[in-house]
DNA sequence: CCGGATCCGATTCGATACTG
DNA sequence: CAGTATCGAATCGGATCCGG
């Protein structure tokens, strides 16, 4: 029960479409921004910095109908839309906080790694090596 | 000096074109594929299903570019090209690992879900809450 | 042959304008 | 306020070609 043969790694394993969803930046801000509890629609546009309306909107369709994202929308006038993690959603929480945590704390070797690619003369190439 | 005030979440923080690279299910694989030591061009390939040259070369690119991969070209007949994770590309397998492991882990939930999202009939809405 | 560059169609992204 | 509609722009991704 425990054995899953499920494997990311075949192109058609129902799993990988999942990764698809998960590995994804707007899916880890958002997730990331609902860890604290509930925000209505505006509050996630406001936390997420620089997304648009409707790739929040899509967005937020794909993880409400993966489970990962509860959407309880109230009829009032304004309309009022609130949307939380699931108990599924909340799991994420931690891998995606990890790979955010890891841009945030890497990032200074990441833009030295850059400036190294982007300055480098092809060097003398190391006899039978070649780095370019 | 450990006290970085990078934040992904802000539009025009660096951070984020990091976190935008490795949010990614193609990044996620190779990652995987990776982490068990060097592998060829087409090793990759063959491991990543379903990935298209294309997309490999320009991913492996990026992934070179920030540091994360190491790119070895030897100059032999027929040519011989290796892949294999930096130190800071390594401490990527942990936390994109979980993601796959994720994915997997809990496709039978995601897939349960989209049949109810898929399914369902816009039901007797419970007075004031509306669901769609 | 292998690695990858090029070309090009298909999808996705994202800003603006508009509706309940 | 919380979306949807529409439409260029940008990116993704597959088939094909090329150099070593």
């Amino acid at each position: 029960m425990a054995t899953p043969d499920w494997n990311v790694m075949l192109a058609t394993c129902p799993s990988r479409t999942s990764l698809a969803r998960i590995a994804n930046k707007w899916t880890a801000m958002i997730v990331i921004a609902l860890s604290d509890g509930p925000l209505r629609f505006g509050a996630i546009r406001q936390a997420v910095d620089g997304i648009s309306g409707k790739v929040l909107a899509d967005t937020l369709r794909d993880l409400e109908r993966d489970g990962i994202v509860l959407r309880s929308a109230y009829n009032e006038m304004p309309p009022r839309v609130e949307y939380e993690l699931t108990e599924l959603g909340r799991t994420l929480h931690e891998p995606l906080g990890a790979l955010g945590r890891w841009a945030e704390q890497h990032i200074e070797r990441v833009l030295d790694a850059r400036d190294r690619y982007d300055n480098r003369t092809t060097g003398p190439a190391a006899d039978h090596l070649i780095t370019a």
